[in-house]
RNA sequence: GGACGGUUAGCUCAGCGGUAGAGCGCUGCAUUCACAUUGCAGAUGCCACAGGUUCAAAUCCUGUACCGUCCACCA
């Protein structure tokens, strides 16, 4: 007899079903047979453990391997992890604050070692997180992004883009932190409402308005629109003199249509070192630039007496003494408006002019291809890739449309250096991937400077998909790109999915993936954004020990459609755990009976309990049967079309409601009667089974462990899906 | 300033053209016989509002209100 525990326990389960199916080697395709079907894992960052919203996708991901592996196809999951440059900087620069030591106080290569260690830690323990959510991805292939085979990739693409002049460096105003003393891409900023006074200020014979006194030191334009009535006895060109802060000095008449004739006075001056409209007019009209902030924040010696002094501390000193010399007109006090902030810290943005390497997104390629932009966008046109959260695809295109240049260097250290020097003597810029080159190649100098930036994260991982496969084995490449899914959550489009798509057409001319499955963001159950400040993080491991795996991905699938936001109630895990027991109280019923039990516990007659449909001979058999054939159809068809959700519901409820509190109560008298105890017991069987790999994706540990008891000799997540 | 989404049972959400659904909660009954991590039965909904299309609308269209999000950012 083959005898069940009467409850299910998942922490003597779990554990043990992962470990077999690592032995097994079905985590790896080439073990498999059949057409490949690939998902490369969004590779989580090293900086951290895994959060609910990592358990979301990986379960998402493992459902959709673990079907298309019981299809019979060749699966590919390939796992890895993002070095992730400037977060983890941040998350590793906050640590050694804590110790009391500081990333200014070490030498690069000391910091590096440090936060290498640091990664090394935390990668290993995000590892284990996604062994325990159960995902039947190939260890043999994990990737990490600073591999030295993707660093390789990642220059050699370097190398390509920069002989296409697609990478090109210039020194124009960029958003600048000045906490972290780096150059962000618009991305990694956010904007806030802020309610600030906006001064009024007499500049010769005209009114101009600010918020920001401070940056006005240098102001030597005065720009009008050009066809503003008011002004037009001003021609473009004109000098005048003006009294302003540090004294007299000389203004210069701009006439330009970025200005706008309905706000303030519809004059302005300029600081084009610091304001990136501002920079715009001055390179329109080849004015000077000059710097006014330095890169802390502080007032340059043009700022006269406040030099030294932080913007904020000297914007009312500043405001007090042109009020002195009655130059101040007016203030108007509630002035709102947004105001730029780095997306990690909240500093305020110092936009600043530093020269960083940028990617253009709209130059056509020199073999006469588009735009790595219009690559892009031909290939949502053409259906090369779906987005198949439709919701997000108008904005995809939005952002795409509206793209502005690259910036893929930062000024951190974490992260992989950029590959080039620069002759001091000659100022030749000398591309250099394995820091080789000692002399110049064109004036002969061993006066090389290296470039001490890093790139920017997502300039590595944008070419994630096809450097992941190629950097393991050529024949990967070939056999698994372009990859089926990319599966991520919606946040990250811009960033990511959006570079994927761009330079695996710039590489290979092939979109990295067919279809883009968008997930939500997890929040709490007070739809609260989960964050370390608000305390609110679910240790998506706690909830493992306490409910199980599987009660833990089935309450994160079930009712949430693709692309919309979970609140995760502890609730509705509670009832996924659950069902898993129901689950093993119907396998538990099933072989109570002697004769399952006999054949489960010696492997008996397969023609007595048969794998294939068994004959109905009452309404409750017929009724069942039909009813699981029309499951089967639908559950398949929602798992073609990424409505997991759907599956999963239809699946729970056929199980509780239908097999269990319909069928097998009436089995319960059937069994009496030895005329139908037979075709009965198939029923009970063959529903059983076939239920069980119908779940086998949502809840891989329960069902494997079952299937394991009805001694089926292959293992459950390589059965062959049930036909319909 | 542009765009997108939401508004369904007490709470959290599915459904998106054909008799209103799930989880949790609530009420009553049952309980040595798979399961108290239970079963059975039940209550709870003018599916935001107003028009329109249709034999038929929670589902499609138009508009309104209120929530939310993204993008762009005017000195």
């Amino acid at each position: 007899m083959v005898e069940l525990e009467k409850a299910y326990d998942h922490s003597k389960v779990e554990d043990k079903i992962y470990a077999i199916w690592m032995k097994s080697g079905y985590f790896n395709p080439d073990n498999l047979s059949g057409e490949p079907y690939t998902i490369i894992m969004p590779p989580p960052n090293a900086n951290a453990p895994l959060h609910v919203g990592h358990a979301l996708g990986m379960t998402i991901e493992d459902i959709l391997i673990r079907y298309h592996r019981m299809r019979g196809r060749k699966t590919l999951w390939l796992p890895g992890t993002d070095h992730a440059g400037f977060e983890t900087q941040v998350v590793f620069e906050k640590k050694l604050e804590k110790e009391g030591k500081s990333r200014f106080k070490m030498s690069r290569e000391e910091f590096y070692k440090a936060c290498w260690d640091f990664v090394q830690q935390n990668k290993h323990i995000s590892e284990e997180g996604i062994k325990r959510l159960g995902a039947s991805c190939d260890w043999s292939r994990n990737t990490f992004t600073l591999d030295p085979e993707i660093i390789k990739i990642v220059y050699q693409t370097f190398k390509k883009m920069r002989n296409d002049g697609l990478i090109y460096r210039a020194g124009r105003i960029c958003n600048w932190c000045p906490k972290h003393q780096t150059g962000l891409a618009d991305l990694e900023t956010k904007y806030e409402e802020r309610t600030e006074p906006f001064y009024y200020f007499k500049y010769g014979p005209f009114t101009i308005g600010t918020s920001r006194p401070e940056t006005k030191f240098g102001d030597k334009y005065v720009v009008m629109h050009p066809k503003d009535k008011r002004y037009t006895k001003y021609k473009h060109g004109d000098k005048l003199n003006a009294e302003w802060i540090n004294g007299p000095i000389t203004a210069t008449v701009i006439k330009d249509e970025a200005v706008d004739m309905e706000f303030g006075t519809g004059v302005m001056t300029i600081t084009p070192a610091h304001d990136p409209i501002d920079f715009k007019i001055a390179q329109r009209h080849k004015l000077d630039i000059e710097t006014i902030i330095d890169k802390r924040g502080k007032l340059l010696p043009i700022a006269g007496e406040f030099e030294g002094m932080k913007i904020l501390e000297a914007r009312p000193k500043i405001v007090e003494k042109l009020k002195a010399k009655r130059l101040l007109e007016k203030i108007e006090e509630n002035y709102k408006h947004n105001v730029q902030l780095c997306y990690k810290c909240g500093s305020l943005i110092e936009p600043q002019i530093v020269p960083q390497w940028y990617i253009s997104m709209t130059k056509q390629l020199p073999d006469g291809r588009p735009s790595l932009r219009d690559m892009a966008l031909e290939a949502l046109d053409n259906k090369k890739v779906e987005i198949v959260t439709e919701k997000f695809e108008k904005i995809f295109r939005h952002w795409m449309e509206n793209i502005r240049d690259w910036p893929i260097s930062r000024q951190i250290w974490w992260g992989i250096p950029i590959p080039v020097k620069y002759c001091v003597d000659c100022g030749e810029t000398i591309i250099d991937l394995g820091d080789k080159i000692k002399n110049c190649p064109k004036c002969k100098s061993s006066n090389l400077e290296k470039d001490p930036d890093t790139f920017d994260t997502w300039f590595s991982s944008g070419q994630w998909p096809y450097a992941t496969l190629l950097a393991h084995a050529e024949k990967d490449l070939n056999s698994f790109f372009p990859t089926q899914v990319m599966e991520t959550g919606w946040d990250i489009l811009f960033f990511w999915v959006a570079r994927m798509i761009m330079m695996s057409y710039y590489l290979t001319n092939k979109p990295p993936f067919e279809k883009v499955y968008l997930h939500g963001l997890v929040r709490d159950k007070d739809k609260q954004k989960m964050s370390k400040s608000k305390g609110n993080v679910v240790d998506p491991l706690g909830v493992i020990d306490t409910y199980g795996t599987d009660a833990l991905r089935f309450a994160l699938i079930f009712s949430t459609a693709a692309g919309n936001d979970i609140p995760l109630a502890e609730d509705k895990i509670k009832g996924m755990k659950h069902f898993a027991n129901k689950l093993w109280n119907i396998a538990r019923f099933v072989l109570a009976n002697e004769e399952i039990s006999n054949f489960s516990a010696k492997g008996g007659s397969l023609r007595k309990f048969p794998i294939s449909k068994p004959g109905a001979k009452t309404d409750a058999d017929r009724d069942i049967l039909k009813k699981l054939d029309v499951l089967v159809k639908s559950s398949t068809e929602h798992l073609e079309n990424f409505r997991l959700h759907e599956a999963a519901q239809e699946i729970y409820h056929f199980v509780w409601h239908e097999f269990a509190d319909v069928y097998i109560e009436a089995s319960k008298k059937q069994l009496q009667d030895e005329k139908l105890k037979q075709s009965t017991l198939s029923t009970l069987y063959f529903t059983l089974l076939t239920v069980l790999k119908l779940l086998h994706p949502f809840m891989p540990f329960v069902t494997e462990e079952i299937w394991s008891k009805l001694n089926q000799k292959e293992l459950l997540m390589i059965a062959k899906w049930p036909q319909y």
